[in-house]
DNA sequence: AACATTATGTAATAATATAACATTTATAAG
DNA sequence: CTTATAAATGTTATATTATTACATAATGTT
């Protein structure tokens, strides 16, 4: 069982705007849509984030400097993180493939290094975009 | 046979710093650095930066924000890239390992996406780390 | 109640990255 | 060699992303 989280008022706000989403989203456009709620500060923003990062409740796309709601229940702690991206229309989905969480989540090679944690990002064209 | 490229002035001295340097560097740290040599601005650096990415001699570190010079021959192109990042001493290596890299990059799942490109951060503890 | 932990509010500032424009240098054709 | 094109440079200003520092309030535990 996965533990619950009780979410803070405004670790909520920001949650449910990233939830809804159909795009990963950026601080500073959270920050905007959120300030008729009462958040006024960046760090407002940061500190929920941040948050709901190392619950697992959503994801960093590194790459896009952005954040996106976990697509996956069962990836309550963040320590396992693929995703495809679209360099077209920037469409960013969460990849949900055993086999690949598997293979990764065992791999090691000679340098001895143990690792706890990973995040993968693949780019091409969606599905739409290739067919255009 | 890969293709040679002949670097720039800026080019050079960017890719000089990054390649003697034994650990990924920051974009203001570079600049502070060659400042010297007469780059002044974050736009002379972010330029170099962006080609040298782009042609494969450095690789960015995006949970980092840093550069790294390729470690890896063959990857002249920067469009599968692997790395493990410790958590502790923020010691950065990039990971040559064919068998993984043949696996990402014919990895095709469901959703019909073609990819190009990949990358993939590992984080832990290595060997000195661990054994602290 | 007392204590510890987590979350909030607010202001200032740091760190990372790009836009816009003018000029120069390198490369390729004719 | 000259013209055309592409690539790189220089410079200023500005946009975007993220953190420091400090004070206060809410929540959970004993
Ligand atoms: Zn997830
Ligand atoms: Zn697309
Ligand atoms: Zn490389
Ligand atoms: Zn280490």
């Amino acid at each position: 069982m996965q533990k619950q989280y009780n979410l803070s008022k405004n670790q909520k706000i920001i949650f449910d705007i990233i939830d809804k989403s159909s795009e990963p989203l950026k601080a500073y456009s959270i920050l905007f849509n959120v300030q008729k709620k009462g958040i006024k500060a960046p760090l407002q923003v940061y500190r929920a984030l941040d948050k709901l990062v190392e619950i697992g409740k959503i994801h960093k796309i590194e790459s896009r400097n952005a954040f996106i709601a976990c697509q996956n229940s069962s990836c309550q702690i963040s320590k396992a993180t693929a995703f495809s991206i679209c360099e077209s229309c920037e469409n960013v989905s969460e990849i949900s493939n055993s086999k690949l969480s598997k293979y990764l989540a065992n791999f090691a090679d000679e340098s001895g290094m143990k690792y706890n944690k990973y995040n993968l990002e693949f780019f091409g064209l969606c599905k739409k975009c290739k067919s255009k």
